[in-house]
RNA sequence: GGGCGCGUAGCUUAGCCUGGAUAGGGCACCGGGUUCCUAACCCGGCGGUCGAGGGUUCAAAUCCCUCCGCGCCCGCCA
């Protein structure tokens, strides 16, 4: 940078360090490391671009940092000192291990709520990239030095969950038949509670539609729920089917720090104090038939979604005020709160937003949207089309099929390492194939896309490890010290490598402020894919002078991929 | 109708915030590579009007406008 004010001060001009470092493409081109295109430069001076761009280059002053210095055209090339560069990043990878990546410790805590899905039945592919980007999210704040706390909300209040309790609580001969035969016939003994409990939700979802009565019933039963005369079998029947849910999620490694109820927000009258704000707010009016509504325009809500009601006619609460006692709690505990919702609430979150505007709260929670995974068929996947796909169904057959693919390359492991293998592998091709696409594109689940484990896949990144690690194994250097001398990595495949290396706390960073935690993924196969061309073109444990030296690299890789994994979420294989 | 999002090779995806040099991967397809540290790998090839049109700019996949197509939402559901 200053060799660059430098040199363009010798050639009569005067430049701002500032506005050039926003300039600088750092990811560099083929002919380069970092890259500085010359034309505004030039323009500001009234010079031509290209000779602006030689003069520039051959101004430039002797940096230990830099290698070369050249002009292409309009563009002045800078390529690094590979040596320089590869000591002080094989120092940071080696030296701070697990750290390697991160960032200092923040003080300012972070809430990132994820999944909350309503506990009325297993757990399906729709639902699971709320949790994936939310696992991972939270993972990547958390190495960035951000203290992050997970919460699931749990909607015991609503009529969804309500449906459940309505149909369980009652004699099982007092079912409507339709409702009946969902559950008799293929009942399985140690049938998951999920899988069990929410057998009949479809069914009594379609029942509803169809018959008044019931509908009445299971709205008695929500103000029974709201004033706190719930069903005894109420909580432990939501219970059961979460738990049901977290065994599922528990196999991909995602876990919660705090499961909060929403009932709670009722019981201990912090919904009522948010209603005596709503009532008091500027905007607020009373219905014909005593529910309370707010009118939001203004608060730059869609033309025909501004009259929100927020109590019902019967007294009775409504999702969207609870959860306006849930952001007041959370802004009490976290500098910063984060919800990871599906485009579908796109519109709750606008209203939750103008709503805290309404009773004067200054903050607001950020939003972290993605668009839905759709079945091939069009649409999104629904429990009630029978186009949903379980968690637990795609992880079973995940795992059957990474337990043949270990079984055709390795006969000398013990069944019980071939199962451990096969479900890190079905797990790593899960969480991979969710978590690489952008959140806001949307995804079609196929079968055959979401089980694939070659290509840019998470067992590619695995098997990347895996390699790297019998390396060290073979090479009897399991363990640190890595001694090296970093004038050896002259390779191109080496300097390449150690550029990618060097990259990560760039890509962590990124991830971390964008929130777009496909990134890691990308950045996670690229490191992969750098590391098996420089293992094909450079002997390792077979070469002489350099192989301390590439024993260290091989370490520092295995350390990154390993970083990256834990990001995603995915088990590093010592051998698969 | 309104709001939000998306549209990049046969399929899938990165890049868009913060405009720069031949738009980067993967799958599929074609051709190679294993007496050698794990072939879930590597090398080469094929394949692109970046939805369409206009504008801004020395420069547009990227910024602005219009249009087209697809998805979601617009409940006293969650």
């Amino acid at each position: 940078m200053a060799g660059i004010t430098k040199s363009a001060g010798s050639a009569g001009l005067t430049v701002d360090a500032e506005s050039l470092r926003a300039q600088l493409d750092l990811e560099g081109g083929a002919e380069s490391d970092i890259a500085l295109p010359v034309h505004r430069l030039a323009q500001g001076a009234g010079r031509d671009p290209g000779v602006l761009a030689a003069t520039l280059a051959e101004g430039f002053p002797p940096d230990p940092a830099i290698a070369r210095v050249a002009a292409h055209g309009a563009y002045l090339n800078f390529r690094v000192d590979t040596p320089r560069l590869a000591a002080a990043t094989l120092a940071a990878v080696l030296g701070l291990g697990p750290g390697y990546g991160g960032g200092p410790p923040t003080p300012a805590r972070a809430c990132v709520e994820h999944t909350s899905a309503n506990p009325t039945g297993p757990f399906h592919i729709g639902r699971v990239r709320n949790a994936i980007i939310g696992d991972t999210l939270a993972r990547v704040l958390r190495v960035s030095g951000v203290p992050v706390t997970t919460q699931y909300y749990v909607d015991d209040m609503g009529r969804q969950a309500t449906m459940i309790t309505w149909i369980w609580s009652m004699p099982r001969d007092a079912w409507p038949a339709p409702i009946r035969a969902t559950v008799e016939g293929e009942e399985v003994p140690g049938e998951k509670p999920d899988r069990y409990r929410g057998r009949p939700y479809p069914a009594v979802s379609a029942y509803l539609k169809e018959h008044a009565e019931a509908r009445e019933a299971v709205a008695a039963l929500v103000r029974a729920i709201e004033t706190g005369q719930a069903p005894a079998e109420h909580h432990a029947l939501a219970q059961q089917i979460l738990d049901g849910m977290l065994s599922s999620l528990a196999r991909l490694h995602i876990h919660f720090d705090e499961f909060v109820w929403e009932s709670r927000f009722v019981a201990d009258g912090s919904v009522d104090r948010v209603l005596d704000r709503l009532r008091a707010a500027p905007h607020a009016m009373r219905e014909e038939n005593g529910a309370l509504a707010i009118d939001a325009a203004g608060h730059g809500l869609p033309k025909e979604s501004t009259r929100v009601v927020v109590q019902r006619g019967d007294g009775t609460s409504l999702y969207v005020t609870r959860d306006i006692a849930y952001h007041l709690e959370k802004f009490a505990r976290f500098d910063r709160v984060i919800d990871v919702l599906g485009q579908d609430h796109q519109l709750h979150a606008r209203t939750l937003a103008a709503l805290l505007e309404e009773i004067g709260e200054a903050r607001r929670p950020s939003f972290v949207i993605y668009q839905d995974i759709t079945v091939p068929e069009g649409g999104r996947m629904s429990t009630r089309g029978g186009s949903a796909v379980w968690l637990d169904q795609l992880l079973e057959e995940a795992v059957s099929r990474a337990r043949k693919e270990v079984l055709t390359r390795r006969e000398d492991l013990p069944d019980s390492e071939v199962d451990r293998i096969a479900e890190a592998v079905a797990t790593a091709a899960i969480r991979y194939h969710v978590v690489r696409v952008a959140p806001e594109k949307p995804v079609v689940f196929r079968w055959e896309d979401a089980l694939s484990f070659e290509g840019r896949s998470g067992p590619f990144v695995q098997y990347s490890y895996a390699r790297a690690s019998s390396v060290l194994r073979k090479g009897g250097a399991d363990r640190p010290p890595y001694p090296f001398d970093a004038a050896l990595l002259t390779d191109p495949e080496e300097a390449a490598l150690v550029r990618t290396l060097a990259g990560f706390p760039r890509a962590v960073a990124y991830a971390a402020r964008t929130a777009h935690v496909h990134t890691i993924a990308g950045y996670a196969h690229e490191l992969a894919d750098r590391f098996n061309r420089f293992y094909h073109a450079v002997p390792v444990l077979k070469s002489g002078a350099e192989r301390e030296t590439r024993i260290a690299l091989v370490a520092a890789v295995r350390q990154t991929l390993g970083n990256a994994l834990d990001l995603l979420g995915i088990a590093p294989l010592e051998r698969m």
